[in-house]
DNA sequence: GCATCTATATACCGCTCGGTATGGAAATGG
DNA sequence: CCATTTCCATACCGAGCGGTATATAGATGC
């Protein structure tokens, strides 16, 4: 990630730029990207604006840096699902990520990049454009993950692989907006048991 | 929906409430609750700012009219849609409603619920909450529909009319999602077969 | 200790936001 | 024709936005 460490001339920085990011994330994950104040940023991170400026440039950069952090620390379940044997197992993994990721911590919130898609509705179009690439790359995985599967005949020849896949993706996507809008933890996980017990193929 | 029509005295307004209220759905739809400025919605209202609150009182006062209208002229379909013959006929006017929704007029955007929904983080928890309730009105209207239709054998003993209803709702707002983020209509209207495809029962 | 370099704190920048005060233009009822 | 009433255009309000200039405080290498 390298963060603008510099040789020892100078004074150091106080604070931990991870623990700060960590901070700037929960706080985009609540807000989105154009909800999140630079007040509000500075107060939780617990810096103030210039050191913020020049630890990590600005908004949009730093945004770009809790994404990075979001994928890394939130995200790491999908790869892992991907792995796993069969299609529906697949599926399950990565519902059960999402749930988890929906209704831990704090209050249920839908995912960051659920958020930022919809959110950046004004002049951020860059950073909507940066999140649904992130999106497009992971869906791609999960497309030949289950052309792999399809060979493999865990579902019917009649489906597609692309189509399960982004089909898949709206449910969760649907999760999250659900998740948003205050469902309990109880109403997501009938959501998930709903989707497996549709889900077509092995 | 009385829009502050007085008697004759004094000098008519120049403008059709209506149609500006048209105008101002579509700023709303497209740029959301918080992302819709005054100005723009002035401009493409076509009137002046004083104007506007004089007719419609204040931004929040002219976002629920905005819904109104948008329930009035866009979700017509779902009043349809509940009175069809089976459990999946439902779901599949439901879903094709959505897809005409999304696919239609200028260029794929979400719902406008679901925007609203996701993209009030700051300080618009007013509106949040409203759109909010009235999801859950029609959300009512779903569940008690397949109540009914599970009653009648639409689909096994073993699925819960609500968990149904919410997943449905799921794909839906999922689809929005994908259409904000540049899904193709073809792509959205594989996301209705295929849900169609794995929908259980009849 | 000194010169250098950098982090911090404060105050400020231009801009846009939602909302409004004001003054003149226009249409009405009498 | 006049008084009244209302609409419209412009300019303006305080507040918050993202971002920065400045000055002081503090840590370093020599």
């Amino acid at each position: 990630m390298e963060m603008a460490v510099q040789s020892g001339r100078g004074r150091p920085r106080e604070f931990d730029p991870e623990e700060a990011l960590a901070a700037a994330l929960q706080v985009f994950w609540l807000r989105g990207y154009e909800g999140a104040s630079m007040a509000e940023l500075t107060e939780a991170m617990g810096i103030t604006k210039p050191s913020l400026y020049a630890c990590f440039g600005n908004k949009e950069a730093l945004f770009r840096k809790a994404l990075d952090l979001y994928e890394r620390d939130k995200l790491c379940y999908v790869k892992s699902a991907l792995q796993e044997t069969t299609a529906k197992a697949v599926a399950e993994k990565l519902l059960r990520g999402a749930l988890a990721l929906q209704t831990g911590e704090p209050d249920p919130r839908a995912c960051l990049g659920v958020i930022s898609m919809v959110a950046c509705t004004t002049h951020a179009d860059t950073i909507k454009e940066e999140v649904i690439a992130r999106r497009a790359s992971s869906e791609k995985a999960m497309v030949e993950r289950f052309e792999r599967a399809k060979a493999e005949g865990d579902f019917p020849e009649s489906i597609d692989p692309a189509a399960l896949a982004a089909y898949l993706n709206a449910v969760m996507q649907g999760m999250g907006v659900q998740a948003g809008a205050g469902a309990t933890p109880e109403q997501l996980a009938q959501l998930v048991d709903m989707t497996l017990a549709v889900w077509p193929g092995r």
